[in-house]
This record gives C-alpha cells, structure tokens and sequence, in this order.
DNA sequence: CCTATGACAGACA
DNA sequence: GTGTCTGCCATAG
C-alpha cells in the first residue's frame, strides 16, 4: 500500500494541467518534503504507482526529459508534444512558458523570495 | 547491517 | 553552454 507521501505526490501530479510541466523537486516539495525529489522519481520508475498519471509532465528542473530515449523518453515527449508543449533545438522546455506555477507567482517574485531559504528554520 | 542504485538538484569549475 | 561533484534518502539485494 501506498504511504502518505506516495499519495499525496500523486495527488499532486494530477493536478498539474495539461500542456504545463513540474519538475521532481517541484512535486516533491509540493507533496510536503522539498528532500524527496529521487523518491518522486522513484515512484515514477514503479510501474504500479504512476498509473493513471500524467506521468509525462514531470522533467528535471532544467527543463530537460530524464529518462532515457529508448526507455520512455521519445514517448514523454511525444505526450507533450501533443499537449502544445515545445522543446527548443536541444530538448529543453521553456519553463518560463510552460512550467506549472500553482500559486500564480510571477517568475521574477519567486527568483527574489528564495523560497528555499526562507523555509530552512 | 552494509553497499549500491536512481526518471534528482544545486553548486561549482 | 558542458561536465563533475556532493548531498540526499527510500529501495533493493
């Protein structure tokens, strides 16, 4: 059975809409522990758990698909493609235009907050 | 118990 | 831009 975490990253998964990507760290975080971003990529690379799932919108945070062509890869980006999504001439998303921002902060306010700090005590 | 492994991420050269 | 290193932590063996 599924632990708490495990539930809530796919809560968080189905929530990202469509044509919109997160990265692992994103959902993670969002899922309630910033630190869990290879276990979000864990549950993923489970067959069992990602079913049902937009499992194609989650990428690195560069912007840039993890899995390797041959093991999915071709396929996440085709998903995307056919979402609207666009990757430039080296396989990266424009984040800035289809990264998922569900507090609706504008880019520029995020950079400067520096969540990450503000939230380490 | 101990080591290896990741669909990660950030820092740095 | 690219490549390397380090911290991270649940799973697997």
């Amino acid at each position: 059975m599924p632990n708490e975490f495990t539930r809530r990253v796919r809560d968080v998964i189905r929530s990202i809409p469509r044509g919109k990507v997160a990265s692992y760290g994103q959902v993670a975080a969002s899922a309630g522990d910033s630190r869990q971003a290879r276990q979000v990529a864990w549950i993923l690379h489970s067959s069992s758990e990602k079913a049902g799932l937009p499992w194609h919108r989650v990428v690195g945070s560069r912007g840039k698909i993890s899995l390797v062509p041959s093991r999915g890869g071709r396929e996440q980006r085709r998903l995307l493609e056919s979402e609207g999504v666009r990757f430039d001439r080296s396989g990266t998303i424009d984040l800035g235009k289809y990264g998922w921002n569900p507090a609706g902060i504008k880019i520029s306010v995020l950079a400067r907050l520096d969540l990450d700090k503000l939230t380490e005590d």
